[in-house]
DNA sequence: CCGCCAGCTGTTTTT
DNA sequence: CAGCTGGCGG
């Protein structure tokens, strides 16, 4: 089939004409340019149907890659919808699922043992703890958190220790500590997420076999969120993509907000200069927001220098004006909400009723959550609040996982350090020094080390030990489940979340582990996400049984043709090319629970409002959204006021914030906010001044002062108590002149003014504190950096 | 060895 | 304000 027929397919129905385009593209590298709301996972999963059904690939030769497992998960079901395929034979999902299921697959050209175990951050911050303790460095100049970050920001840049710049002492040290900590994660048998990704590199980098056939294999490389890839992730794909491949980069520069964590923009203009990209395709149609939304997003990001230029548009109308609001106190502004929440709900707005959880409230950072929380509950209203410990990282969840992590190898001593003396069993710091002073001078695992410690020491860890050992001997053979039952009676889980007064909550979750396990092993079926490929180590591939290839039968015969010449595309747990070793459920389900973290609240299907972070709102959409905290130095937040870097991706971030609203945006501030215990005097974001005034509708009055006035709810609805201004309901409003009147404090400075020192000379007031005698300014000097000033001793003066 | 209290430190997050 | 960590006392 060819593209002429190709066009004609149902697949390609109600695409608009770029997405068209971009779906139909031929075998090149190219950079779709995806604004919010345009229909970016349709377009991705479109092209793959696409390919796929037009014979042009088949399932073997597609590489999909995304950030998220949600978002890898979504890409599947919706493929799976298009085409009777069996997405899990592809190669969709994460960066670091796909590391590991490639790892799996050559572990031991990766110099790895089969079974080797994912440690999270949580995992590798207490071996680095553990790892500093032992070698006496000192915590108060490395502290463990800095050495973390080390670690990993070097991995992820694809340093390795040898290849660091050492530029002082400091850094030899901080390099000798990233060595021995690659020394000990190499002698437990265990790898860190940026281990996955380095090592996958490298094995592609140093073994020409191996690459090639993989370059081979992948003719098509689709990339999800491309303005997230980091240095490495960006090398990685490189690595892959052969001459015969063709790269499918799909991202948004104006949603770039993870530069705080290694995600480097610039790789887009990188993959155009290096890959010769001959196709871009601008997708600016929005599909989302109404216009007055939608225009407030583009002005704002206009305000950016550093951007690849994109304007979004739509075909709906003006819809509703952005509701602006501000409160006098952070209290006030939750309860506003939650009063116009009601009418929401209740319907007494123009377009009916709206459902709860189609209610979002953003904020800048999580601490803001408390009082909109406590608003909520006071009113009875449901809410479900995003973030917090997931499942697979609560503190009983990994205490069990320790133990069974123990169980499927026992030189991890991590988990074996995590779970020696819990439940408590006497066993104390004293005892596991000895012992680790043992393991060190033998140069073995704490659990081997054990046979060789003698004396009353020795006695209860020996007695622990045999117990795990014991364990391990008696589960062999039995299922999943069954295994972990087991290991949540023996070790004593269960009795001592029992005995705890509050440990109910823990034990439910315990059992929810038991039913994880249970699910894993039916509903994905074992192992599924360590799939490896049939090669061996010379880059060989392995005939299989067209049966065993895990294709639907009712495939379109040219998938299925191609399928067959595909031997790389199974479903199934191949076991090693020599041995026939294949993985064990557990280690399966430990690297599940490691790489997938799962949900992070309960109570999902409940009609709740939804609060979270403008980061994790990333990819999300709602009929309403709240924006709320809009205040120089929440957000943008004071830390990224100082580079313009920052508040370039403060203004992203906002950008990102805006573009999740469908119908509804409100916009909120207040005056006064309770942060760290203090209270603070806030002036408004300087978002507002790069918004279109005509889009807006203030509900109060723009630069209200709160001093002792009636202050009514300004709802909006015409039912409703309202101020006396901002009722007319037209998006063009203008708003009228309202006088300011100030009740300004006798210092007269608010954060965001300039001020000038005697002795520091100009700088800018970040925030004021304090009352009368007692009032403080922090202001930031360019030249001294940001100082507190008593404001009854420092004079300083505004500059205009 | 366990529990308590003082002191400190507070963006954003996925794997 | 609050949650967590680490140090110290029982």
């Amino acid at each position: 089939m060819f593209p002429e027929v190709a066009h004609e397919l149902p697949l390609l129905q109600n695409l608009n004409p770029e997405q068209k385009a971009a779906v139909t593209l031929p075998n090149e590298h190219a950079l779709i340019l995806a604004g919010a709301g345009s229909g970016k996972t349709r377009v991705l999963t479109t092209r793959i149907a696409w390919l796929l059904s037009t014979g042009q690939i088949s399932p073997g030769g597609v590489l999909a890659v995304t950030f998220t497992n949600k978002a890898a998960k979504e890409m599947m079901t919706r493929l799976g919808a298009m085409l009777p395929v069996n997405v899990r034979g592809m190669w969709i999902g994460t960066f670091h699922g796909l590391c590991n299921r490639f790892l799996r697959a050559h572990y031991k050209l990766a110099n790895l043992p089969q079974s080797f175990q994912i440690l999270d951050t949580q995992d590798q911050l207490s071996a680095i703890k553990r790892l500093m303790k032992q070698f006496n460095v000192d915590e108060e100049r490395f502290p463990a958190k800095q050495t973390q970050w080390f670690i990993s920001g070097n991995k992820e840049e694809g340093l390795r220790p040898n290849m660091v710049e050492v530029r002082s002492d400091e850094d030899r040290k901080k390099v000798e500590i990233y060595q021995l900590y690659e020394d000990q994660c190499n002698r437990e048998g265990v790898v860190d997420f940026g281990e996955l990704m380095l090592r996958s590199y490298e094995l592609l980098r140093d073994n020409d076999p191996i690459r090639e056939h993989y370059q081979r294999r992948f003719r098509h490389i689709l990339v999800d969120e491309f303005q997230d890839t980091n240095k490495l992730q960006y090398a990685w794909l490189k690595m892959l993509a052969g001459p015969e491949s063709s790269v499918l980069a799909v991202g948004d520069d104006d949603q770039s907000i993870y530069a705080f964590r290694g995600a480097r923009v610039g790789n887009m203009a990188d993959f155009v200069r290096e890959f010769e990209v001959k196709h871009q395709i601008k997708l600016e149609q929005n599909y989302r927001s109404f216009s007055n939304i939608l225009d407030s997003a583009n002005e704002l990001i206009a305000h950016n220098k550093t951007r690849l230029g994109k304007n979004l548009r739509t075909d709906q109308g003006p819809g509703e004006p952005v509701r602006v609001y501000e409160a006098p106190t952070d209290l006030a502004e939750a309860q506003w909400m939650v009063e116009e929440m009601r009418h929401l709900v209740r319907g007494d707005g123009p377009e009916g009723s709206m459902e709860r959880k189609e209610i979002a409230v953003l904020y800048r950072s999580n601490a803001q959550s408390r009082v909109i929380e406590t608003a909520l509950f006071n009113a009875a209203v449901p809410y479900r609040v995003y973030g917090g410990l997931r499942f697979f990282e609560r503190a009983e969840i990994k205490n069990a996982l320790a133990y069974l992590r123990v169980l499927e190898n026992p030189n991890d001593d991590t988990s074996f350090l995590r779970v020696v003396n819990f439940p408590p069993r006497g066993i104390g710091a004293r005892s596991i020094e000895q012992l680790q002073d043992a393991a060190r001078v033998a140069g073995c695992s704490l659990h081997d080390a054990v046979s060789a410690t003698t004396g009353k020491a020795g006695a209860n860890i020996g007695a622990f030990v045999a117990k795990i050992d014991v364990l391990r001997e008696r589960t062999a053979g039995l299922t999943l489940r069954e295994i972990i039952e087991q290991v949540l009676q023996e070790s004593g889980l269960v009795d001592h979340y029992k005995a705890e007064r509050e440990g109910a909550d823990r034990v439910e979750n315990l059992e929810e582990l038991v039913n994880a396990a249970e699910s894993f092993v039916t509903q994905e079926g074992f192992g599924r996400d360590a799939v490896a490929l049939p090669i061996d180590e010379h880059g060989t591939m392995l005939r299989q049984s067209p049966a065993s290839q895990g294709l639907d039968p009712s495939l379109p015969e040219v998938i299925l043709r191609h399928a067959q010449d595909d031997r790389t595309a199974p479903d199934y747990v191949p076991p090693d090319a020599e041995t026939g070793e294949t993985l064990s459920p557990l280690a399966a389900f430990l690297t599940h629970a490691a790489l997938e973290s799962g949900d992070n609240q309960a109570q999902a299907g409940q009609d709740a409002v939804q609060l979270m972070t403008v980061h994790s709102a990333k990819g999300l959409e709602f009929d309403c959204v709240f924006i709320t905290g809009l205040e120089e130095g929440l957000f943008p937040s004071e830390r990224s006021m100082t580079e313009y870097e920052g508040l370039e991706e403060e203004r992203r971030l906002m950008y990102v914030a805006i573009t999740r609203a469908r119908k509804r945006l409100y916009l909120s501030y207040s005056q006064t906010r309770l942060l760290h215990g203090q209270t603070r005097y806030n002036v408004k974001s300087r978002f507002f001044d790069e918004l279109p005034e005509g889009a807006l509708k203030w509900l109060t009055p723009k630069n209200q002062n709160f001093g002792g006035s009636a202050f009514g709810y300004g709802s909006g609805y015409p039912s409703t108590r309202t101020s006396n201004y901002s009722r007319d309901t037209t998006p063009s409003f203008a708003n009228p002149a309202v006088p300011v009147q100030k009740a300004a404090p006798a210092h007269g400075l608010r954060a965001g003014m300039k001020v000038f020192h005697t002795k520091f000379g100009e700088g800018t007031v970040l925030s004021i504190e304090g009352l009368g005698d007692d009032a403080r300014a922090q202001v930031n000097f360019p030249r001294h950096g940001i100082k507190w000033l008593a404001l009854s001793v420092a004079k300083l003066t505004p500059v205009t």
